[in-house]
DNA sequence: TTGACATACATAGATTGACTATGTATAATT
DNA sequence: AATTATACATAGTCAATCTATGTATGTCAA
């Protein structure tokens, strides 16, 4: 039971910096977090997200550091005190975009 | 304070149809009251209300017939019983992408 | 009365974020 | 040995919005 992908644009670099202020995880393990944590309303797959990490990155709000886990490597990405600025304000702008919804959809 | 357009993507649609559901209206008309109703967190403006109220006139949710005002042609719009349904489904959608995302940035 | 502004509809073209499909490589499982 | 899952990556496509522009009429003040 999937959303609407239209509804979801706009909301991946909150939800990925949000997971990222917690701690570092790598993208293939965003994707299985993000899934299971939105009880499988979000259907995230590999195309959506690395350029989304990618883009990201080069607005130096994440960075990323090669770590090898056993015998693989893995991308792992942190997130930056700019990073957690970003975050705060996307935060707060999701939060007027639902009441605003709200308001008008009652 | 605008909310970024990314984030509005998929909202006109069911708002267009929530309107409507209340009362005939008329394009520029909507428009206005979007604005008003939403404390200017949402601008919109004709390039993307057109568009989308053909569309949905051509998915028969919506059909239109030209009222004279005085002397001033308006393209007037009401409701279809399909129209309904779908306000409806939308309606859902948008509540259950709400609470999503509500849990996902908590 | 004329210029400025608001009303009212319309569309072509650009932008952009997400999706589809595909590719590479390694590890684990059967 | 073959299949599946893990893990990263990107080219090409799609689609909804925005920008910019156009037409026409109504209103109001200088």
């Amino acid at each position: 039971m999937a959303i609407n992908s239209d509804l979801t644009r706009g909301v991946a670099e909150p939800i990925i910096l949000k997971l990222l202020a917690d701690r570092m995880m790598y993208g293939y393990e965003i994707i299985r977090e993000v899934n299971l944590k939105s009880n499988g309303e979000f259907e995230w797959k590999e195309g959506s997200l690395y350029p989304c990490l990618h883009k990201l990155e080069a607005q130096k709000l994440i960075q990323s550091e090669w770590i090898l886990c056993g015998s693989k490597q893995r991308k792992y990405y942190t997130i930056t005190v700019e990073g957690m600025r970003a975050m705060e304000a996307k935060t707060e702008e999701l939060k007027t975009f639902a009441n605003t919804l709200a308001m008008m959809m009652a």
